[in-house]
DNA sequence: AATAAATACGACTTTTTTAGTCGTATATAT
DNA sequence: ATATATACGACTAAAAAAGTCGTATTTATT
């Protein structure tokens, strides 16, 4: 309950790795892989991913790899899990609005007030933060 | 990502269903099931578990059902979750210990502090701020 | 120019978790 | 007795997550 997957988990540990380089150093999926005993490809897809929305930086051919962006304290983790799971909620319904309950629904409120309070905590960090 | 199982929001539902009650009445799995379109079978089961634990009364045999106990705001989020579905946790180490990784991990720390924010906010709210 | 090493990306399969169902037992008011 | 409720475990189905594979693209190096 309420646990963050794989992906997510591989995202943050390869990016704790590529902050421990010297700035503007590469590490590639195959030594971040190795190093820490995560699936390859699997680590590959999520870090293209997050190249993709411009959270890290990529650089392909050989002697390439990833390397951090210098901007990395302005993301915040909402947005960061986000890009990787989708929207962060308890219940689908704090995006959707398409339930049939709704109007029956008798703890749309009260989730939500929970939800608020994780999301704007979440905010509130940034990926910088994730180095010890 | 960071969503609840159904199973937590049916016992919700069927929380605050019991709370709209006159003290001391009660409600049967049928009439919750019927009036919030869930399936009964798995509310029943989950009511059970609730009632194992004294969160809520049972009463059986006929005109029997299910009631709040009275000291429904001493019980916190995180007790309530945890009967449901066990641990709540971004990942799994935060309890056990037996991850092959633990001294690679990079990320065990901060991940861990938002475990802490996360559960001492769930500790602050109890199931009686679950009424609108 | 050829090669090798890296990212890019979608389709697919496997595994795990969650959701839901069913059968049977037990308690109890009528 | 009977009917109606909870109790509970075993089972099945569906959905989500995790992982794999094939192929394309880019580019440094030789």
């Amino acid at each position: 309950m309420l646990k963050i997957t794989r992906k997510v988990e591989y995202a943050l540990i390869a990016i704790g790795h590529l902050q421990q380089k010297e700035a503007g150093q590469l590490a590639t999926t195959k030594e971040i892989a190795e190093q820490f005993g995560i699936p390859q490809e699997l680590l590959a897809k999520t870090l293209q991913k997050l190249a993709r929305e411009k959270i890290i930086q990529a650089v392909k051919g050989p002697a390439g790899g990833y390397r951090i962006r210098k901007d990395s304290n302005t993301i915040n983790m909402t947005r960061f899990f986000e890009i990787l799971e989708g929207p962060v909620g308890l219940m689908d319904c704090y995006f959707d609005t398409d339930c049939i309950q709704l109007n029956t629904c008798n703890i749309r409120t009260p989730i939500n007030r929970i939800n608020d309070s994780i999301r704007s905590m979440l905010d509130q960090m940034t990926l910088a933060d994730i180095t010890n």
